[in-house]
DNA sequence: TTAGGCCTGCAC
DNA sequence: GTGCAGGCCTAA
């Protein structure tokens, strides 16, 4: 399940290969999987590829002349770069063919995620990420969370959320937590600043540990290059349920938040007194 | 704020 | 065969 770490790695493995190239040919295998620009996406054949940003889990494709592509990888989406536009993969919703002769396919099972196409600094790409994309998580900054103030929202649901932290799922914000031992249930308003600095910390570390193994892989990650991460082994909460905990040797516990599995180390997480009343 | 829907593959 | 997994959106 692609996160912050998985989907920068695949910006990374795409920009090296891609960057200045120019698009000559569009197929739509899968039309509803654009979501927006339906209509005008094959108009993108001669359009260049200037540059590949990412503001939390969704790249952001810099395109000749004023285009703007946004995708999302969702659950089980991929894009690799292949020699041929011969559908290697199941699911394959979208191929673009490429000048040099390489063609980039977009595909992704579930279909939770998809293509967005915009005009470049149009309204509705800049609607696209206002009031759903807040900070990055990789430079999230303490003061990006003084909103939390405010807010009577449980810690991990504020995190799953995107709203103030973008980027994180629910396996870095499982793994966030228990490095920073804040229990998801606790309310954002009652966080003190140095918690709040905490977790801005553990944040940027957990992330930058799983992009230094390449992203975890579960089952369905690949970057764009088609290899798997390596992080998967060095989670120390999520899917270890039941497990001992590798601080302190608490069984592990799990339970539901937001309709979202979550994995804890009782003993190193309390609820503390301003848990969220549930 | 929460529940349901989207969607497929895989474990049971 | 059933149910679960999950990001994110919409509706109640």
């Amino acid at each position: 399940m692609p996160e912050l770490p998985e989907v920068e790695e695949v910006r990374r493995t795409l920009i090296a290969a891609v960057r200045d190239e120019i698009i000559d040919g569009v197929t739509v295998l899968r039309p509803d999987y654009v979501r927006h620009g339906r209509k005008t996406i094959r108009n993108l054949k001669g359009s260049g590829i200037i540059d590949i940003t990412r503001l939390g889990k969704r790249l952001f494709w810099q395109l000749t002349p004023s285009a703007c592509m946004v995708t999302h990888l969702g659950m089980t989406g991929r894009i690799t770069l292949r020699p041929d536009d011969k559908p290697a993969e199941p699911h394959t919703h979208l191929v673009l063919g490429l000048k040099t002769g390489k063609f980039l396919h977009f595909s992704d099972a579930r279909r939770f995620g998809g293509v967005w196409l915009y005009a470049a600094e149009s309204q509705a790409l800049q609607a696209h990420v206002t009031g759903r994309l807040g900070a990055d998580a990789l430079n999230l900054a303490v003061t990006d969370l003084d909103g939390w103030k405010q807010k009577r929202v449980p810690l991990k649901a504020e995190l799953l959320s995107q709203k103030t932290v973008a980027g994180l799922g629910n396996i870095y914000v499982d793994e966030a937590l228990w490095m920073a031992r804040l229990h998801p249930l606790r309310r954002v308003d009652q966080l003190p600043h140095a918690a709040r600095a905490l977790l801005t910390h553990c944040i940027h570390e957990v992330l930058h540990a799983s992009l230094a193994m390449g992203g975890t892989t579960l089952r369905d990650y690949r970057d764009a290059n088609a290899n798997a991460g390596r992080f998967a082994q060095s989670l120390n909460v999520y899917g270890r349920a039941g497990q001992p905990c590798r601080r302190c040797g608490t069984t592990l516990r799990k339970f539901l938040i937001a309709q979202r599995t979550t994995v804890i180390c009782p003993k190193c997480q309390r609820a503390g007194r301003h848990r969220t009343e549930k």
